[in-house]
DNA sequence: CAGGTTTTAGAGGTATCTCTCTAAATACAC
DNA sequence: GTGTATTTAGAGAGATACCTCTAAAACCTG
């Protein structure tokens, strides 16, 4: 049918992943996408309309590889394992992935989110409610009632591992692997029900 | 004995935090902070060598703003409401200024660390270890004694009330007022001795 | 091998940003 | 008032980025 592709979308997306890993979104210019896979400008926007068509797909295909594990994660009959094995993937996650963790780092905004294409923005705003969603349908199986319990399980869940894995992440170094155990530890405690007492 | 100044360096300085927030450390142009004010271009490179020059003061200055108010709520002598004041700090001074505050969402790096004049990297430094150090011996006075228990009350204190802020702060929405509950249950829970139980 | 489609290849226009440099304006000291 | 140090004011050079556009190359189908 035709010539075959010599730089595929999903490499000249790797390389921008590591590009915004290590220099920020502002790092990842056409020119320099198109450098790092040695292709000249031009075939990067002939797979991507423009920058922001790139930096949409770049975040979106990202955000999945992360979300779909840990919606995996959530999926356990027994609710509390659920929490405690969701938060332990992002750990997992972004000690595998370093490069993607930092991404996720930033900010959709940062990613020139306001000229997405709009399909792009439907997505997006389709990944996050169906992540919260299922974080408080499970906060509902774990028994939480209130506003301020769903808030609480959302912290155990989701920010306390994100929060202590991106801390790690920033300064360059890789995820410590006595992480898991604190994440493990916290999330137990904010749970309703609790953990085992701290000392 | 001169001319006196008609944009001083905390002007340029508030311009740029409001350009930071809104559109992140790209936003923070030469040109854009001198628009912002209604200056020509030139004033901004005769208060500031460069931009990382300006960068690094924005952050230091911002980070200053924050770190003295904490700081001083880890100064309580009860080691228990110290840490509650600090925790209770970083949400109300978010809340009160969060230009400020979404500007502290991001790293050194993403505003040019590597090129700032070594001056502010050692004060950067001075500041960091500084505010760590202040939360490790608050950990002691708590009782924690081993790396995990030092751990945990860096997250009580320090990743969970920023975590949460910067949740709503990155939607450009303010903080709402019950998260101030939310992390004041959450970091009792996750103190040594912990909180009440949460249901 | 001929036709058609996709992709590479990269030159070049336009815009923007950083930074330098000169000239003029200002206000205080004497 | 005069001198002087500081600041404003902005033009312009050099670099870089985004994006467009044209031409050639490569491969599959028939």
């Amino acid at each position: 049918m035709a010539r075959p592709s010599r730089y595929g979308a999903s490499d000249l997306l790797d390389a921008a992943v590591r590009l915004a890993a290590e220099g920020g979104p502002a790092a990842v210019t056409m020119a320099a996408v198109a450098k790092s896979v040695g292709a000249p400008s031009g075939s990067v926007y002939h797979r991507f309309a423009d920058r922001p068509a790139l930096l949409s797909e770049l975040w979106l295909r990202t955000l999945d590889n992360f979300q779909s594990g840990f919606l995996s994660a959530l999926e356990s009959t027994a609710p509390r394992t659920a929490a405690m094995d969701a938060a332990r993937h992002t750990v997992c996650w972004a000690r595998d992935h370093p490069a993607e963790a930092r991404v996720l780092r930033y900010n959709p905004r940062d990613f020139e989110q306001a000229r997405w294409p709009q399909e792009a923005g439907r997505a997006l705003q389709a990944a996050n409610t169906r992540v919260y969603g299922a974080v408080h349908t499970l906060a509902h199986r774990l028994g939480a009632t209130g506003q301020v319990d769903v808030e609480r399980v959302v912290v155990a869940v989701i920010d306390v591992p994100y929060a202590l894995v991106q801390r790690h992440l920033q300064e360059g170094s890789p995820v410590p692997s006595h992480v898991l155990e604190t994440v493990a530890q916290c999330t137990a405690a904010l749970l309703p029900g609790g953990g085992e007492p701290p000392s």
